[in-house]
RNA sequence: GCCCGAGUGGCGGAAUUGGUAGACGCGCACGAUUCAGGGUCGUGUUCCCUUACGGGAGUGCUGGUUCGAUUCCAGUCUCGGGCACCA
């Protein structure tokens, strides 16, 4: 690519910074810090590195925060912008099984690939600070954390029913299984119980919730975590049961207000009451009931539309009315989720609703519907311009001919009154709500049920405890071994912290083996150990920590990597931390976030860290897609030829990957051709054949990925265009937090402008600066621009609109062009600007006027509000909001100037001669408008 | 179904507090330089009418508030993302 000489300039700075250590940056305690400074933490989130090495997405985020970090250095700040690997995970430990390569091998080889790619891109990270979870010094404290969680309780040990799945080899968590298969590879997965390891973070559920709120993150990624999180206030009742005076069922319900309303009770074929309750008449259907929902995998459970279930001929007792209820049993209550059994309100559950619909069950509303949701969803055998009164005696008589069932809390309770004695069982008088408002009649029936012991006020969480171990080989051994008592029973006991790290032993073999234990149990030297506290015989932990547990802290390993006494200096702990910009991909809005939130509030209460939460300011990045592509459809012939054109609108994806097509209209098979750009042209919303105009196309960019060939390697674009074309363009695409296509016809655009910036200051000759810059004060009008250019880009970087702030530096460079010339300071100020996007050509335009120092901590130029004033403006003149003409006023003219000057304008006189004016505004600076009658 | 986010030229996008819609870039057209191609430079480029001056329409759609709405309000459609029997 022509231009300028980015291949001899880039290579050349990226020597330099490495042999000056220009980006060294010392903490407290370290030689050169100044502590007089304030800090700066802006952080990556650190990648995977993977065989296939750096693609496009990368670079967008940590262009993104060297930007920030390269302004924040020239702004007097300490900046710590380190980067490291999350080298831990299964592609490498697969190939182990594959090719029988130790994943160290792999892991370092990638490790190399990844940080040659990045360095090639000029990013402003401490390299002294890199980290690599995988390193024995980083796993220490990795087991060292885990050894503080043991402590405080928050890991145990259980038999949980597992994700197996056979066909990787491993356990997989919840997050990794995806409609029943594997995430990765798609494979089957099924449920096995096995010894587990699990973190507790269901008590710090309140804190997670509770510590969104003073965070400045997006609000969607707020909003995953809080419905991840899944805090649902409301009550847990015991229902008696008929017959069995010494058992209860226990339900929770967020709706204890339409108890009365309980017509029957589900509970989850799983759940351990189904055997004792169910009379000897159900016990045939019900067993073949509970071993049916065993059977079926998470999958068939989703796919399923109709509600299934079975009587199982017990009945339970309503606690508020002595009512007995039959008690059913359901696949469509959760086993995990509450207590595994519900009472059902089929008068105000849509689920409930639905079952009772299809097993005849009774239906008995609470709750009186507003008059307008009543009107609204009277369903078609219910006239709606019947009064509210009549509509509601329909609604209470039949509410299965409204279009959906009352779940909302603006009504009345009615229906629930037992205040007339004392209910069965219970000694006190019956509760009574009728005419209360929802919240109200919770209030008090939570009330009731909690004086008479039949029930409590509960909070509960979607969120469960932290599945922490894998049957893996590749990840931290768990640093416990299992040894006996006094009494000889086994016991887990943790590792001394002086025995840490606890490294991983080599084998032979990294397949699981086949009872799905880890690839660890075959290593029978390294597991037969002693207990290094009593000396007795003791057996290793197999199971390994999931890939999330490095991930967790590496943000606080990367203040003091190097430390061997502790994981970090207390010091720099409290100099660096909260992480100030964190930015990374919104695929981990979720499970890293949480995981690495929760470590650290746990962190922080053993006194370890100083803040309760670890990132202040989160941005998630856009998705950069491939090239747009345009897609046209054909029918295929008996010989499987393709042959005329069936416009877009028919075309439906007959699969989820959208490689099957068919005609929407008669099922026939298309199949899908890509159109060149060229040949197809706008018409209405949408592309149609240039040769066919009847004939749409579908225009739209995918996701880059192997099988569609439509991936951009980096490395492609810095040889054709150079590192700093390809750091512009991402900046310049759009948004930062936008998905978008990407376009390389437009980083040519970026090039350009890198090129017209050089030969600005440069000669092109021979590389030093040019004749044009001259050694002279700038004009005011240059002042003007410059000025303006420094106020936007500085705004622009803090606000991070990346892409404004390189419009206004082509701007810049547009005007200065013109200008034939560019006055010495100018020129400076401009390469100051300049510098944190493209830095390898700032670096050199710098050195090229003369100074010898790098510019990385040359001082940020300052906007002067004096000199970004005009003398004159241009104002827009409308006549009735309509625009009709433009004049030049003085910068500071008031409105009478204004309006004067607006008069004159010839065709603004025009239209104001055609009628009165009413009204006159003038906004200073701004426009004028006449109001005319 | 529920919760977020977004709809602006041929394309990516801009308009930060309601004040000249389309900055900047791509693409395209014309011109200059050049043997030619490429590159570079210049001019133009929302659509329609007009030689021009100028006029009309226009920010997914339908209404509303306002002197004035891409921006605020109500409704609606489409697309993208997340969650999904969580009681």
């Amino acid at each position: 690519m022509a231009g300028y000489p980015h291949d001899e300039i880039e290579p050349r700075w990226q020597d330099y910074w490495r042999e000056h250590e220009t980006f060294r940056q010392p903490g407290p305690g370290d030689d050169g810090f100044d502590a007089d400074k304030p800090g700066f933490y802006a952080l990556d989130m650190f990648p995977y590195p993977s065989g296939a090495g750096l693609h496009v997405g990368h670079p967008e985020g940590y262009t993104a925060t060297d930007i920030v970090s390269r302004y924040k250095r020239m702004q007097g700040f300490n900046v710590l912008h380190p980067m490291g690997w999350d080298a831990f995970g299964l592609p490498a430990e697969q190939a182990a099984i594959r090719e029988g390569i130790h994943p160290r091998v792999t892991t370092e080889r990638n490790v190399e690939t990844f940080r040659r790619q990045l360095q090639r891109l000029g990013f402003s990270y401490d390299w002294s600070r890199e980290v690599d979870t995988t390193d024995p010094d980083y796993v220490k404290w990795t087991q060292w954390i885990f050894l503080k969680l043991y402590e405080k309780g928050l890991a145990y040990e259980a038999f949980a029913p597992v994700n197996w799945c056979p066909e990787l080899g491993a356990v997989l968590s919840n997050e990794e299984v995806v409609d029943g298969k594997s995430e990765i590879g798609g494979h089957p997965v099924v449920q096995v119980p096995m010894r587990q390891w699990m973190l507790r973070i269901t008590e710090y559920a309140d804190r997670l919730l509770e510590g969104l709120e003073d965070l400045d993150w997006p609000e969607s990624v707020k909003a995953m975590q809080r419905n991840w999180i899944g805090k649902s206030e409301g009550a847990e009742v015991d229902f008696g049961v008929f017959g069995y005076p010494e058992l209860h069922i226990r339900v929770f319900t967020t709706r204890p207000d339409t108890l009365f309303g309980a017509t029957y009770m589900v509970l989850a074929p799983e759940h351990p009451l189904v055997n004792d309750i169910t009379t000897d008449g159900q016990a045939g259907a019900v067993r073949e009931y509970v071993e049916a929902a065993a059977r079926k995998t998470e999958r068939d459970r989703m796919e399923q539309k109709a509600k299934t279930g079975v009587f199982t001929g017990a009945h339970a007792v309503n606690p508020v009315n002595g009512q007995k209820v039959p008690v059913w049993i359901a696949d469509y209550v959760l086993a995990g989720y509450g207590t595994g059994a519900i009472m059902a309100v089929p008068a105000h559950d849509a689920r409930d609703f639905e079952f009772a619909q299809t097993f005849g069950l009774p239906i008995r509303p609470v709750v009186r519907p507003p008059a307008e949701w009543l009107a609204q969803h009277a369903g078609p055998d219910v006239p709606t311009e019947t009064e509210a009164d009549l509509l509601f005696g329909e609604y209470n008589d039949a509410p299965h001919h409204f279009s959906e069932v009352y779940t909302g809390n603006e009504g009345l309770l009615m229906n629930s009154d037992a205040s007339g004695g004392p209910v069965a069982d219970i000694a006190d008088q019956g509760v009574r709500l009728d005419g209360l408002m929802v919240p109200a009649a919770k209030a008090d029936v939570t009330a009731w049920l909690e004086s008479n012991g039949v029930g409590r006020r509960r909070v509960n969480y979607k969120l469960r405890d932290w599945l922490f171990s894998r049957q893996r080989y590749w990840g931290e051994p768990i640093p416990i071994v299992h040894t006996t008592d006094e009494d000889g029973d086994v016991v887990p006991k943790p590792l001394p912290p002086s025995a840490l790290p606890l490294t991983l032993p080599e084998v032979d073999e990294y397949r699981p083996a086949d009872n799905g234990e880890s690839p660890l149990a075959n290593a029978t030297a390294w597991i037969e150990t002693t207990d290094p506290e009593t000396g007795r015989p003791a057996r290793r932990e197999t199971n390994t920590m999931p890939q999330w547990a490095g991930s967790c802290w590496y943000y606080l390993r990367f203040l003091d990597p190097d430390n061997d006494e502790a994981p970090f200096d207390p010091d720099k702990e409290r100099y660096w931390m909260p992480v100030d910009l964190y930015i990374g991909g919104a695929e981990h809005a979720v499970l890293h976030l949480l995981y690495a939130r929760f470590w650290h509030k746990v962190l922080f209460d053993a006194g370890v860290v100083s803040t309760d939460e670890p990132f202040q300011k989160l941005v998630n990045q856009g998705m950069i897609l491939g090239e747009v592509e345009y897609t046209a459809f054909r029918r295929v012939g008996d010989d499987g030829e393709p042959f005329g054109w069936v416009s877009a609108e028919h075309a439906t994806e007959a699969d989820e990957d959208d490689a099957d097509w068919q005609d929407a209209r008669d099922g026939s098979t298309l199949v899908a051709v890509p159109v060149p750009e060229d040949e197809v042209t706008k018409q209405g919303d949408g592309f149609v054949l240039a040769a066919h105009h009847d004939v749409r196309v579908n225009s739209r960019a995918h996701k880059m990925s192997k099988s569609r060939g439509n991936v951009v390697n980096p490395d492609d674009i810095v040889d054709a265009y150079g590192a700093d074309s390809l750091r512009l363009y991402e900046m310049f695409m759009g948004p930062l937090e936008q998905t978008k296509p990407w376009n390389t016809r437009s980083v040519d655009g970026v090039h350009r402008f890198l090129s017209r910036a050089y030969r600005l200051v440069l000669d092109e000759e021979t590389g030093r600066r040019a004749a044009t810059v001259l050694d002279a004060e700038p004009t005011r009008e240059q002042q003007r621009v410059l000025h303006a250019t420094i106020q936007k880009v500085t705004d622009d970087i803090e606000g991070l609109r990346f892409n404004t702030a390189i419009a206004s530096l082509m701007e810049f460079v547009n005007a200065a062009t013109k200008w034939g010339h560019i006055p010495q300071p100018t020129a400076e100020a401009f390469t100051l600007l300049l510098s944190p996007f493209a830095p390898h050509l700032a670096e050199e335009l710098w050195r090229q006027l003369g100074h010898e120092e790098s510019l990385a901590y040359a001082p940020w130029p300052e906007a002067d509000p004096e000199l970004l004033k005009a003398d004159t403006v241009e104002i827009a003149v409308q006549v009735n909001g309509k625009l009709r003409g433009t004049v030049q006023v003085d910068a500071e003219a008031d409105k009478d100037a204004m309006l004067a000057a607006a008069r004159e304008e010839p065709n603004v006189a025009r239209y104001l001669e055609e009628g009165t004016v009413r009204k006159e505004i003038a906004v200073p600076g701004r426009l004028v408008n006449f109001v005319v009658a």
